[in-house]
DNA sequence: TATTGTTATACTCTATAACTATA
DNA sequence: TATAGTTATAGAGTATAACAATA
């Protein structure tokens, strides 16, 4: 009978810690305006439909989640010309600098949370949790 | 500038692909409950309190959770006699057996988490995981 | 007076369904 | 008819404050 806490629970506490340590305050945005812009550094411009799914994101929640991020002035929708019904979304010059203060900003949170292990534990972690991500089916 | 999706933001995804995986029909409760048995099965009986701030949740929160665990038969709570004010928790035979077929379950959903990983790395991050909880301010 | 647990309440996040426009 | 996005609405999860019992 198995019973020590499995792998499983352990990213979902260690996920709940995050989501305890971080604040709007600390990193100027809420955690997943901050997922968007970190999606949007890498792959900008996107469509809409790709940054909802790699974000696990309803339609309805990615909706409201950029409209928020719109109004701040982090990123811009626009119509995909090949396909009206489409919106492609880029990030700003000023979203780019709002994503640079927030990672600052985890980053030290990140020395928080990760405290126990050093650098290359870090990195042993990072890449193992990156491997298991890019297998998972809802990621395009 | 940084821009890789950094460890944190890895462990937030990976925590919703897992949320998304499970659901109640399949590991016959709810995923919170599944913790919370979890918990007591190592530690039990167990103040309420210590229980509480461990899983990091709010004491209404906790409250409400128990309140239906107890409800289905899974544990029972109990004054302490030493101080009338707290609340003993203890899982049941009855939470024994199905926290038991839930931990099969979520080992099925493990091989599909954590599918692209072999099982030494799986026992790595579980490893590392399991450290970087333990640092955990809000743990006990 | 302080602490443990509970209740009441509201707020945030997420999920479901119906609607608009484009194809 | 089907799809992308939006809106409206409800549900689940979480947090805040007031309360009761006990110390």
């Amino acid at each position: 009978m198995p019973n020590r806490p499995g792998t499983l629970a352990l990213v979902l506490h260690l996920s709940k810690a995050v989501h305890r340590a971080s604040s709007e305050e600390l990193l100027g945005m809420r955690l997943r305006q901050f997922l968007v812009l970190s999606y949007l550094h890498e792959r900008s411009p996107s469509r809409q439909q790709d940054l909802c799914e790699t974000l696990m994101l309803d339609a309805n929640n990615c909706v409201l989640l950029l409209n928020d991020i719109e109004a701040a002035g982090w990123a811009e929708r626009r119509r995909d010309p090949d396909d009206r019904r489409r919106h492609i979304v880029e990030i700003t010059d000023s979203g780019r600098e709002a994503l640079f203060r927030a990672e600052i900003a985890l980053d030290s949170l990140e020395d928080e949370v990760l405290g126990a292990l050093s650098a290359d534990e870090r990195d042993t972690l990072r890449d193992l949790l990156s491997r298991a991500m890019a297998d998972q089916p809802a990621v395009v």
